[in-house]
DNA sequence: AGGCGCTTGTGAAGGTGTGCACAAATCGCG
DNA sequence: CGCGATTTGTGCACACCTTCACAAGCGCCT
C-alpha cells in the first residue's frame, strides 16, 4: 500500500463545484489495483481470438470472482451486453483510457545496481504503455555505463532532465539508506509517482502516491502461512485455506 | 485449544513457547502483511539504541497509524507497558516468532534470467531469516553456472533436490508463458508457498498459498492515479476537460 | 502514599470490500 | 412475435478493516 492518501480534496467543505463530472468517477482502491489484472487477462484472451468474454470466463483468467469482477467493471460504467458478455476490444480501450495508459508515461530508474540492471532490462515496461527514459546513478563508476540503449546518468542530472523528459514517474533501486534522499530529489523534480523497492518507508508530499514493492515482506507473510500450516498439521480437524487465494502485493 | 499461551504474569522468559505449538490462526490478514513492516522498523530502532518504542514512535517509523499498530499488536498479545511503551528486543522476538522467523527458512529460485540473477545475489535474503539453497533453470546454457557460490540446476532436479533440503518456499522468476509448468513441479515437489513474479495467474491446490509481485500493475496503479491528477488539476476553469466524460468510446 | 502525566489496550462507529442471489436486458430461434 | 436461454448489473447482508476516543494501568515525583 501507499503510505500517502489518496483523493485528499484537502480542505473543501463541500463538494466540488464543477457542475460536470469530476473527470473521474471515483473507483474504489481495491478495483483500480485489479484493473490491470483484467487488462492482461483480456490481452491473452484478444490474442487467442475470442471478440467478446463473459465474466464468468475473464474472471477465471483473471483469478477472482466474477461477481466482484461485474461489479469493477460497472464501476467504469456499463459496456458490457446482456446475455453475451464483454467486447474484448472495447474493454480493452476502456481500462486502458481509465488507467490512463493511452498516454505515454515517462519512467526514471534511480539506482543501477544488482536489482536496476534487471529492471532497465525489463521489456514488461515498454509493453504496457510505459518507457523507461533516464537512468540515474550516483556512483562514478556506473555514470556513462550504457544500458539497453541508454546512458546512465549522475543524479545531479535529475532535476533538469525529469524537466525536459516530462517524467511523473519515478523507481527507486537504490539501497535503503539513500532512497530518502532520492525520493526528495524526484519529488523536487516534479515527480508525483514513486516505486520503492527500497525496504523503508518514504516521506513525501501528501499529492505524490507512493508504492512500495518488498521482496522480504512478501517471504515473511509466506512465512507465517507456513508456520501456521505446519502447527495445523499436528491438530484434528485441519482446516483448508480457501482455494485461489492469489494475494497480489500492495493493497 | 488453540488457547493462546502468554497471559501470565509479565516477567516469564520472553522467549518460552507452550510445549504443543499452538500458532494464531486468528490473525486478521492485514495485520499479518504490515508485521513485517513493524519487525524492520524495530531492527531499525534497536540499533539507533533505544530499548523502549511507543506505538507513536513505531507507528510513525512504519508508516502506519498509530492505533492500528497498537491493535495489531493486541491480537498477538502483545507485551506493551501503559505510559512507557515496547520492550523493542521483546518485541521483536515476539513477532518473529509469529511470522515463524524463528525458523530457518530454505528458498529455491526458479529462473536466472535478469531477474533471477539480481534475485540470487539479494542480500535481504539472508538477512530475514531466509536461504537461498538451490537455483533452477531449463536452459541448457544456464545450467551449471555458479551464482554467489550456489550452482545452476537443471529444473528436472528439482523434485530430488526439495525434498534433499526441504524447501518450502519456491521463487518464480520464468517468463509467464512457463510459471505455470514451474508451479507444478514447485507443488509436486511439496513446496506450499510459491513467490511469483511472472505475471500471470498461477492455479495450485488450495493448501499452497501463492504470492505475486507485478511490476507492471504497480505502474499501471501509479498510472491512474496520474491521470486522476492530472484531470484533477485541469478542471478549475470549467471550460471541457480533456476527454471531458469517460464515456470516451461509446458509438 | 497519593497525585499526575503518559501510554496501552479496546469498545464502538463508520467505512470499505465481498459475494450471493435475482431482476432486467439481450440474443437466437422457432 | 414471443419465448427461453443466457448473462449483466446491482441490492443487500455480512465480514473485515480503520479510526476515534477514552478508561485502565504504569512509573515517577513529591
Ligand atoms: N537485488 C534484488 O534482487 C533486490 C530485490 C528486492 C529489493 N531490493 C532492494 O533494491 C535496492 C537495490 O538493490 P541492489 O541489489 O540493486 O543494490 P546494489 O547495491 O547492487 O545497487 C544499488 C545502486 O544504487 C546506487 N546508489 C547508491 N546511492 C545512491 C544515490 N544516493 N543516488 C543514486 N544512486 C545511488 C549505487 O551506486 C548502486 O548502483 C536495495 O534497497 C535492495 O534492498 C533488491
Ligand atoms: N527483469 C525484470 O526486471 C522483471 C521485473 C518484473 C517481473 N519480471 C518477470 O520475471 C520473469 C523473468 O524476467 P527476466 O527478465 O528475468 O526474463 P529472462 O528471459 O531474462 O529470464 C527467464 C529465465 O527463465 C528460464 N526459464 C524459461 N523457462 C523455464 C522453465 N520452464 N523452467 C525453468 N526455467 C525456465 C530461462 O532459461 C531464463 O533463464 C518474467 O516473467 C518477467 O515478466 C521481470
Amino acid at each position: 500500500m501507499s503510505q500517502q492518501r489518496h483523493g485528499s480534496t484537502p480542505g473543501n467543505g463541500p463538494g466540488e463545484r464543477a457542475g460536470a463530472v469530476t473527470a473521474f468517477p471515483d473507483l474504489p482502491e481495491a478495483t483500480i489495483a485489479r484493473l490491470p489484472e483484467y487488462l492482461r487477462a483480456l490481452h491473452n484472451l484478444g490474442e487467442a481470438g475470442g471478440d467478446t468474454v463473459s465474466s464468468e470466463g475473464l474472471a477465471a483468467a483473471a483469478g477472482v470472482n466474477s461477481a466482484k469482477l461485474r461489479k469493477d467493471l460497472s464501476h467504469l460504467g456499463s459496456y458490457g451486453t446482456r446475455g453475451v458478455g464483454y467486447d474484448v476490444a472495447l474493454l480493452i480501450e476502456q481500462i486502458e483510457y481509465v488507467l490512463g495508459l493511452d498516454q505515454r508515461r515517462a519512467v526514471c530508474l534511480v539506482g543501477l545496481g544488482n536489482l536496476g540492471h534487471a529492471l532497465a532490462g525489463y521489456d514488461g515496461f515498454a509493453s504496457r504503455g510505459f518507457k523507461i527514459v533516464a537512468l540515474f546513478d550516483a556512483d562514478a563508476s556506473k555514470v556513462g555505463e550504457e544500458i539497453q540503449g541508454l546512458l546512465v546518468r549522475h543524479i545531479e542530472d535529475l532535476g533538469r532532465v525529469a524537466v525536459e523528459e516530462n517524467i511523473a514517474i519515478g523507481v527507486i533501486a537504490t539501497p535503503a539508506d539513500a532512497a530518502q534522499a532520492v525520493a526528495d530529489v524526484l519529488v523536487d523534480a516534479g515527480v508525483t509517482s514513486i516505486l520503492n523497492f527500497a525496504p523503508c518507508v518514504l516521506s513525501v508530499p501528501a499529492n505524490v502516491d507512493v508504492r512500495k514493492v518488498d521482496l522480504a515482506i512478501e517471504l515473511q507473510i509466506l512465512s507465517f502461512h507456513e508456520h501456521r500450516k505446519a502447527s495445523l498439521t499436528a491438530l484434528p480437524g485441519g482446516r483448508s485455506a480457501p482455494a485461489g487465494n492469489q494475494e497480489a502485493v500492495g493493497s
